[in-house]
DNA sequence: ACTTGACCTAAAGTGAGGTTTAGGTTTTAT
DNA sequence: ATAAAACCTAAACCTCACTTTAGGTCAAGT
């Protein structure tokens, strides 16, 4: 068992911020003696499970109901394990998501490289619609249409 | 030239955040007739940036910054590309961030398949320090280690 | 016993990133 | 000419996730 600034230490969370989630109810069976809170591998493993889904973009009050079913039994299962499911999509299309954002600074890192070695923008805007340079172009390309494959003639247009 | 209800439209931004970005120092070339906002190609691409550098974390008066950057001409390009350059360093920390994330569910997604068979989480949780089955094992230790290399023994203790 | 450090609560405050409201102007179509 | 749609501003409001404050309790060491 451990206490409140221990568990502040072990994951670098500020005290305030775990009283604060238990006071959300991200804690539901949490015990304390005297009123002083002691975490228990339950509450670690909670703690874990937080971070997670705090990461994969899921607010407090949902991570709440989350932890509620877990105190509910066996009967929820399907519900966390739905859950879980339903993230990993999120968390999939978040790093696509980023993956483009490199993309888009990729591209920047080697426009300013030109810029700076030509003293103006002059050359690269010239070429910037599309006759970058293959490789350039595909960084631009990706950082600008998400990824996506361009079969609609409308979408061309 | 579009007004801001096209560029709204088009890049499925909120015309109220668009008004707000404008007020915040985002668009610092914007030009206007009588009033009315008038988004050419430099704004648009302004939005592009906007989009890649708030994925990337960084805040609005940072982005802004980096605007002003942009209208002071060459003697700038040193820190544009600078600031790409730590943004990638940030994004490919996020990105690792994210894997470990998706190990940690697809432990989950597992650990709750597994429940529902059982009808209860006895099983599992007794396998759960470090007798996972192999594949599971590296889920759990990528999503709790945060893939480094356990080398310094005070680490395994 | 007593001091010091770690713990407690409730409530107010903060900061980021918008959104909404209220009242007004401009453009566009009829 | 007029009405509707789209634009404008300033300022108030909102949510989320914390953090800070103020005033108090508990526990460990001397």
């Amino acid at each position: 068992m451990f206490t409140i600034g221990q568990v502040s230490e072990m994951f670098h969370i500020p005290i305030s911020t775990l009283r604060y989630y238990d006071k959300e109810g991200l804690f539901p069976g949490l015990e304390r003696t005297s009123g002083i809170r002691r975490f228990g591998e339950t509450e670690l493993e909670a703690l874990r499970v937080i971070e997670c889904l705090k990461q994969s973009g899921l607010e407090i009050k949902d991570i709440k109901r989350f932890m509620q079913w877990c105190c509910e039994g066996s009967g929820t299962y399907p519900q966390r394990k739905a859950l879980f499911e339903h993230q990993r999509q999120v968390v999939e299309g978040q790093i696509r998501q980023l993956e483009r954002t490199l993309a888009m600074i990729d591209f920047k890192c080697w426009y300013y490289g030109q810029a700076i070695r030509d003293g103006n923008e002059d050359r690269i805007r010239a070429m910037m619609p599309d006759h970058l340079p293959p490789e350039i172009q595909k960084l631009y390309d990706d950082a600008r249409n998400s990824g996506r494959k361009p079969d609609s003639p409308e979408e061309i247009a």
